[in-house]
DNA sequence: TATTGTTATACTCTATAACTATA
DNA sequence: TATAGTTATAGAGTATAACAATA
């Protein structure tokens, strides 16, 4: 019924009168909320990707898209923007980064001018595999975190993501 | 081995001859990525809490934070950070728009002075109230899609929201 | 008319660092 | 010295709306 997130459960309890301490907060509802949940988790996951990659030279955003054009040559923005279940306005500027450090490349489709296909130069090939190493020690760390219920995880976090909104 | 997230699976294929459609898009080892379907279902429950919500006048971050102080009246601003898993800096603005429109209200406490207890007004009670009925829509949504293992998924949540980083 | 991609703009969440006033 | 709170600043993620080019 009472809980504290994170580390904060082990700090000092100051013993103020009127005071609420670390020790004794009520989560209340929140306790019970997924949503609630999902955001503290997904939170330190974030932190703890950023630890692992970017003390390199990785931006967060960049692994999902290298990683799918990587996987799927000749996408088009508009299926990477789908793909990543993001707006196709914020894809482009990360492929305007990529572009400019020379990680992808473009090339005309011929059936369509208003579209283009995009591909990894040898030098996103290189840098994919470099963070792909970064992103599997990320998640090695998650999955020792679920043992044998990651499988489970995975199916309940994929249905949220496609099946709310 | 092959999956595409969200409605762009129903999309017509534009059958263009060198490009990937939608429906072909692989997504590689991103598909067995815990941080990319928590980012994508934390992405999908937020964008859904806003829909429920956000018709009317909640911003998103002040759910959390007027429960916690409803909860426990007499928090300081430095246990609602570590409550909420937030840094510190981040919970002083908030607090100054729920004061400025008179949702809580602060007391000095006796035993420090550089310190305050919050609490809610009349008036946060009754929004607080009225959020709370949105929330609880809100997650009950979730807890449909997730049915009889939610406990399951809470624990794993929390595990990684506490063990990680 | 609808779609692809770009741009402009804005909002939210979050953090770090430097500061003050206390403790 | 260490902690509570504030401020300034910055960065990531995301979205909407309006637009040009093309389908």
């Amino acid at each position: 019924m009472s809980e504290t997130i994170g580390k904060a459960a082990s700090s000092a309890d100051a013993g103020n009168a009127g005071t609420i301490s670390d020790r004794e907060i009520h989560l209340g509802p929140l306790e019970n909320y997924i949503g609630f949940y999902l955001r503290l988790a997904q939170n330190a996951s974030f932190k703890a990707f950023k630890r692992h990659t970017g003390e390199g030279d990785l931006r967060p955003g960049w692994f999902a898209i290298l990683s799918l054009i990587g996987g799927n040559p000749g996408i088009t923005p508009i299926a990477l923007s789908r793909a990543s279940g993001r707006d196709k306005s914020t894809i482009t500027p990360v492929l305007r980064d990529l572009m400019r450090i020379h990680l992808i490349a473009r090339e005309s489709v011929p059936g369509d001018r208003r579209s283009y296909a995009l591909s990894l130069t040898p030098a996103g090939k290189e840098k994919l595999a470099r963070l792909s190493e970064h992103a599997a020690r990320h998640d090695a760390e998650l999955d020792a975190l679920v043992g044998g219920r990651k499988a489970e995880l995975l199916a309940l976090l994929r249905r949220i993501a496609a099946e709310i909104d």
